[in-house]
DNA sequence: AAATTAAAGCAGCGATCGATGCGATAATGG
DNA sequence: CCATTATCGCATCGATCGCTGCTTTAATTT
């Protein structure tokens, strides 16, 4: 099983020692990501880099892919910002733009690659939010009595290019470019 | 440097005993892909499986990374048989139904993901041959003097959800399914 | 404020990973 | 057919990884 999120009840407040020795692996992780090549990507070497004794992060983990879920948890379940500008097609432009800065990010893109390499289906961490946030775009503007793409639809176009572009190739999605994908989905 | 991919002049004949190390390699590391978890995919690990010795597989490939993207040239690399019905609609979605049907193999889910995982822009080989193959179809359809949509709306609409649904979902893409993803590209 | 409980530090242990020097073996060129 | 060269098998060596009792420190409870 995972590390226990919320370690106990004890010292889970923010400031606690339990909260600052997870955030200071969580930045070792994300640093390591992309400096390091994947192989010194190790928990005796993340340990160090926080300061923190590797016995810690054992016994809260117990391995590296646990360790990579679960920072991945945190940095893609960010209470994130749903545009809500009142059009469809302005919505959509944002969140598009906002992902692909997103995925522009080093940090991120280390991590979301570390993530699939892990292989089972944590990947799915790392979209699941952001396709939630689709799915209220879209389902918000059908409550206003509109028609619009169906939600898998609205993946296949912009979801799916923007995560492909950011780990397939070495030129990760403009954000501009990333609103483009917006016309093709919706009708002129 | 990574391998010498020729391994020098010598014995590179099919069925010469590099070849066939080589080829026990390639399918252990396939083998174990799919079984172990990533952290049991080590160079002793690999060389016990294909029954050679660890040295030989360190002095040829070095690392695991630089083994898998030799493993993945090779799988990615097969002479792809390019559709050519004088459809350009057709042509597209048998590219796609055989892309599903690719990207449906475990063992290919897996290197995919696995090679994602090394970082760098190894992932590129995972989808090069198959971007190329894209691109072939689309040309040949314009040198017949006919109108078509531009390669990168192409991949956007069809390589990116293929890809996208096999990594970062636990339902990998159905070939019937991709076969519909045309229909969205081109004009009704 | 003292007692209790939980988590982190610490030392040290097998196991094994990645690497190296040397001898054996198979594939090429004359 | 023999010599040369390159590659593989083998034994071995540090380094370090992952892990486990035990102690110490910090946080919660009454």
């Amino acid at each position: 099983m995972p590390a226990q999120s919320p370690p106990s009840r004890t010292d889970s407040r923010p400031g606690g020692r339990s909260a600052r020795i997870r955030a200071a692996v969580h930045q070792a992780v994300k640093e390591l990501l992309t400096e390091e090549d994947r192989e010194a990507l190790t928990i005796p070497v993340i340990a160090a880099r926080a300061g923190v004794h590797a016995t810690t992060v054992y016994r809260r983990w117990g391995s590296v892919a646990e360790l990579l879920a679960d920072v991945a948890t945190s940095r893609f379940s960010g209470d994130v910002v749903v545009p809500d500008t009142g059009s469809l097609r302005e919505d959509l432009k944002r969140y598009a733009y906002d992902l692909a800065k997103d995925l522009n990010d080093p940090d991120t893109l280390a991590l979301v690659r570390a993530i699939v390499g892990t292989g089972g289906e944590n990947a799915g961490v790392c979209r699941l939010e952001r396709q939630r946030q689709l799915e209220a775009i879209i389902e918000r503007e059908q409550a206003r009595g509109n028609e619009t793409p169906p939600v898998e639809r609205a993946i296949d176009a912009l979801l799916a290019p923007l995560y492909y572009r950011a780990v397939f190739t070495d030129q990760p999605p403009s954000p501009e470019w990333a609103r483009t994908l917006v016309s093709h989905l919706l009708p002129d």
